[in-house]
DNA sequence: CATGAATGAGGATTCATTCAT
DNA sequence: GATGAATGAATCCTCATTCAT
């Protein structure tokens, strides 16, 4: 109502139900998220870099949240119980968007040649995606970034881990031996 | 009041509010949860053995779970807004527990030259805690165990990292080399 | 709800809590008897006449009540306790402007020579005040008139004895002299 | 619960229902009331001065409270509705008693002559009690005695021009001539 | 007699939804 | 299409009372 500026009565002209105004808010908010992680992702070329843009779109998601109220996806697949099946749904399509493009850009980086061919790209995107909505939920419970920027930092090393090309440590004292845990 | 068998003035005869019982309720699930870990993590002796058996405890959450309706923590922390600040205070203090239970393995572990001294700690609890959140939240989502099975095998790659002594790889197709990332 | 026809959630539409609502109707009720007092006295023209028709303008308030229920003055003030301060004010503000009402007419009277000028405006508000909420009570109590009739009569006379004009006595048998106070 | 040290249960032992609870605490809280106005009265030997003792017995009610809670007689009649007739009952009991007491003084004073012939002991009865009672409403409404005083004053005045000796007004203002009715 | 847990009706309030205007 | 009053079920909680111990 507030962000409307319609009445009760005035939103029931566009939602049948409070469900169905649950449902376009979700579809809403990650649309804003999907948005700015695209924009992120493709401003790099290799998928490496992708997958490290990927990862790097999270940055600040507590603090500077792209979408109010943390991450939609984590909210909704936690509170939408069995009694809300569409809702569920919903929050699944998003999963599988998130983690079908960490697998396209996984994909495409062992075809070409970037990414060492016996990965597994239901893992790689399972990884990225669990560890990024755990930290979410652990940095926004504390209210600060630092387990969110944590999570961000082992995912970089995670993914030059997958990478065909050795690489030298970046973030310094991360790391001390080219033995990444 | 199905579980207690009592009415509903029966129940506020034990709880000041619905808070309180929000709160008890947390704090019992959690108490199964931990129990469960603990029983798994004793069980071991060296710290890394200790690692494997934490994660370990989580396995079949989703589906043969401890507790019902998924992990409290998680849950909690996701519906508890600011207007319960009390629950809110339970929750850090459960992850706080938790992640300290991983600490104190990880202390351990460098001081019996298990896990190489340059380990953090804060990191590798932060790690472990939150891929085990998020990926209990999306093996909730879709009824599976898979994604929380994905996510354990990764954070027992994760942990072999941090041992001092080289492990040979077993869970083949994961780590191209011996450098486990 | 009887009154309004509206059931339960109707009248939260228009009231925010049940205190809101005993508000409203205090000062409604009020407002239905200072307009039956204020009639009442602005049919006459001089002071004391005024003091008079305040008096008798409480005549038949049990029986034949302005508002149903009785005196909201005195049924608030003694049922409001320190838990409703907000109704307690709206109280004492009536009472303020009853007695402010009071006030005026006798510092007329006084500088139209009609009231002898030693006469404290404080205190004949004070009395005509709580001798009529006191006859109302008890009025109410055994469900008669008499008592408050008896305190009309005796304010009649206690009024009287304000004027700078004796007068000769009406309703025999009262006093036992002719000069009645 | 909290006065007679008992809990819930053990004061369903004494009293069969709250209302027989609500009964005893008023009969309870009277006596405390007509202890301390009998023992005042008590200690005058004539008519006028009894009078003026069961008057003055009612000084300090609000700020020093023979019994917590105000007046119960008032706080009573005002609060027991056509729903607790028993309770009603006990209240005009107590009215019965009071004024029975005020009208034995005026019916001694008056075969002592102390007291003019022609006074009607119930006017005064009615008048002393719903004066005081008044004024208690009024004072404990705004947390101070002074109304009460103030009503007390009036009442000492009205009862001297019950006397059939002369007395000089002592408390000007109040009475434009000598004889104060 | 006392306890305190239990009952279940009721009370205040909210919430999703409808509907006349 | 928008309004906002109205609905009535639901939710949280209290209260008078009972009863096994």
């Amino acid at each position: 109502m507030k962000l409307t500026g319609l009445h009760r009565g005035g939103i029931y002209h566009h939602f049948k139900t409070k469900d169905e105004i649950a449902i376009a808010a979700f579809d809403y908010t990650l649309s804003l998220i999907l948005e700015a992680v695209m924009a992120k992702v493709s401003t790099q070329s290799t998928a490496i870099e992708r997958l490290h843009a990927f990862v790097d779109s999270f940055q600040g998601f507590t603090t500077q949240p792209v979408a109010v109220g943390g991450c939609p996806i984590l909210n909704t697949a936690v509170e939408s119980d069995d009694t809300h099946p569409r809702l569920r749904l919903h929050v699944q399509g998003a999963v599988n968007d998130l983690r079908a493009l960490i697998s396209s850009i996984v994909e495409l980086g062992i075809r070409q040649g970037e990414i060492v061919a016996s990965t597994d790209h239901e893992k790689v995107s399972t990884i990225l995606f669990v560890t990024i909505e755990g930290a979410i939920m652990m940095s926004k419970l504390y209210g600060t970034d630092v387990y969110l920027d944590r999570a961000i930092e082992h995912l970089h090393q995670y993914i030059d881990g997958l990478s065909t090309i050795e690489r030298s440590p970046q973030l310094g004292g991360e790391s001390p031996s080219n033995i990444i845990c």
